[in-house]
DNA sequence: TTTAGGG
DNA sequence: CCCTAAA
């Protein structure tokens, strides 16, 4: 037989009589996720859903305004409306400690449509087109890269997440679609170097992500963010500064009348809302000079404001904004100069090592759009700004590079096998900073009070935004080699290892990302957990795409031994045996993996890619799958 | 909820 | 990995 072959008798493992039958009930995740969309919905609910949701973040998070507590409350509703063709009439330019409000913006949805479509726009009153941001942030980052923003002015110190509180809020619906790229750097040396740091000084830091608050990271640099519309493909004006115009553009299909349409929409939302996320937008590449199509969020001001409505619908204006942010120029110390972002030299000729230079001179932020009466003040829109972008950085950045457009995704890879190489002309390497939480957004959120708040002057003394660096565009400069992952460490692997027997190959992961992103802890390893510090949170929003976890040879290992014992119609029992611990595989995942480790054991071993799985368990799986199928087989008969 | 497959 | 039809 051929079980006797496979060697499966001494086991002991049993035929499989049925191999469907479904062992333990554990859900995972649920699949589904849009459903909720409504077959009528249009692009635009869609992004308002994405925007909303995104608003949501913020009104968590934001809380009371430094000023006064009371007014804090009181929120304004901001929303954000499409209206296109609203040329960056007006920038608005935060200064630097100017105290301020925050302005919450909404991120546009780079998706499409959306906002850009319509062009009216409303009042003309609205006025705000574009907003021109120049404020000196401070990010933090928080260990997991979210940002921090402090703002100065305020009295206090203000925790955390305090800064803003008065804000208005926003409500955000969807965010999800895009990610948001906030600008924060400025320039990035390579050498490591962050420019200047900027001690919060006065300004206390607020720290985006609420939740995680904590975090305050050490380095803050300061940059100036100037937010210029663009569109999203904006193409790249490596000064960025311009603002263009945005029209509708952007936008392509605005209804998607069809279920298709829909789906795919739902899942390009979603996927860009994994690598945007937050922001809605796709995410933002950050190039150094060049500048890269800010993404855009939208908000769809209807959905938004559904709870919002209540009260009072003012009149908002729309404001939309595109920003770019270029930091802090200033920041640049040492950089400055160079106009180009990035810049690959050679000076690794120097030896040692190749390094490869590269400098990130500004990053990209989408499109924000923000509605406000027009009584509201300057301060209370400076809050609403403030709003909007702290809420961008709260959730957590991802940090991604592409080369000559294309996302390099393997963070395995060495720079020089991805043709980032100290002798090669670097001027094709664009970053992209995603927004990475998700989270959920009140649903109706505080449109109301919001406006109060606006009233109110409340000028706080925010003044100044300063954004930390994150880490990870530090190690950047530091080391050529690996520019994203500043965390990264292991913190996968140390995952893996607590929870899996199995052991993980040597996978080093040191895509920042991962760092970045939430894994979901063992209880028991927390510890280990800590260093990845995500703002996960919990429900990451609907459309978030996982995040891409390679399996490790451990894993491999641990998946074929299980699948040899129960067969391969088990996936759930499989799951329970072997990756019983480790929440993030699901049944569908290691069946799925499967899948995959039979076409790559039937390939030859140059066409695979990735990491090697060693022939010894490429044999097995094959054998595996022979008698499993057999087994069915036989099973039907 | 699981399986099983296509995308 | 995602998405879904079936079961």
């Amino acid at each position: 037989m051929v079980r006797k072959r496979l060697g499966y008798s001494s086991r002991g493992h049993r035929i499989p009589t049925m191999p469907r039958v479904p062992n333990s009930a554990r859900g995972k995740r649920s699949t589904r996720r849009k459903k909720d969309e409504n077959d009528d919905m249009c692009a635009m609910d869609l992004l308002a859903t994405v925007a909303g949701k995104l608003l949501a973040d913020q009104d968590n998070s934001s809380s009371v305004p430094n000023t006064s507590a009371a007014k804090a409350k009181k929120r304004k509703s901001v929303k954000e409306e499409h209206f296109d063709e609203i040329p960056p009439l007006k920038n608005v330019a935060m200064e630097k400690d100017v105290g301020s409000g925050s302005v919450s913006a909404f991120p546009r949805q780079a998706k499409n449509c959306l906002a850009e479509n319509s062009s009216t726009r409303n009042g003309a009153d609205t006025v705000l087109e574009s907003l021109t941001v120049k404020s000196n942030m401070l990010a933090k980052i928080p260990e997991c890269g979210s940002y921090g923003i402090h703002h100065a002015g305020s009295s206090s110190s203000a925790e955390p997440e305090q800064v803003h509180q008065a804000e208005p809020k926003v409500s955000r619906r969807q965010a999800d679609g895009h990610p948001v790229a906030y600008g924060i750097f400025n320039s990035v040396d390579v050498d490591g170097k962050p420019p200047a740091l900027v001690s919060s000084d006065s300004s206390s830091c607020v720290p985006l992500s609420s939740h995680d608050k904590e975090h305050q990271t050490s380095s803050l640099y300061r940059g100036v963010v100037q937010y210029t519309a663009d569109r999203e493909d904006d193409e790249n004006s490596s000064g960025c500064t311009h603002p263009s115009t945005i029209e509708s553009k952007g936008c392509k299909p605005q209804y998607l009348g069809n279920h298709r349409i829909r789906k795919l929409l739902a899942s390009k939302v979603r996927k860009a809302a994994r690598n945007k996320i937050c922001g809605g937008i796709p995410s933002k590449k950050i190039c150094g000079g060049l500048s890269k199509k800010g993404s855009k969020l939208n908000l769809c001001g209807k959905k938004m404001s559904t709870t919002h409505q209540k009260v009072q619908r003012m009149i908002f204006k729309k404001k939309k904004l595109t920003h770019r942010t270029s930091f802090a120029k200033e920041m640049l110390t040492e950089a400055s100069g160079t106009s180009f972002a990035m810049e690959g030299q050679n000076k690794s000729c120097e030896a040692e090592n190749y390094h490869v230079k590269l400098r990130i001179k500004s990053f990209n932020i989408p499109e924000l759009f923000i509605k406000v009466p027009e009584n509201a003040t300057i301060g209370s829109l400076k809050r609403a700004v403030m709003d909007v972008v702290n809420s961008i950085m709260e959730g957590g950045l991802r940090v991604g590079v592409l080369l000559q457009g294309k996302d390099i995704q393997d963070d395995n890879k060495t720079l020089c096998q991805a043709g980032i190489c100290h002798d090669k002309k670097l001027n094709n390497i664009d970053f992209t900073l995603e927004c990475e939480r998700e989270r959920e957004p009140p649903s109706g959120v505080i449109i109301q009070e919001q406006m109060d708040f606006l009233t109110t002057d409340m000028v706080e003394p925010l003044a100044r935004m300063k954004c930390e660096e994150p880490f990870p565009e530090a190690d950047v400069g530091d080391d050529s080699q690996q520019p994203r992952a500043p965390y990264r460490s292991r913190s996968l692997s140390d995952l893996y290892s607590v929870h899996c027997p199995v052991q993980m190959a040597s996978q080093d992961t040191t895509a920042s990302s991962q760092a970045i992103v939430p894994v979901s802890p063992a209880p028991s390893d927390v510890g280990a957990l800590a260093i990845v510090p995500l703002c996960k949170s919990k429900g990451s929003e609907v459309g978030q795409r996982r995040m891409r976890r390679p399996f490790t040879v451990g894993e491999v290992e641990a998946l074929v031994g299980a699948v040899e014992q129960l067969g391969t119609g088990r996936w759930r029992a499989v799951k329970t045996l072997a990756f019983d611990s480790i929440d993030h595989r699901t049944y569908v995942d290691l069946k799925d993996k499967w899948k995959t480790l039979v076409h790559t054991a039937s390939i030859s071993p140059q066409q695979r890619r990735g990491q090697p799985v060693p022939q010894e368990l490429l044999d097995r799986v094959l054998l595996a799958q022979a008698y499993w199928s057999q087994q069915q087989q036989q099973a039907r008969l």
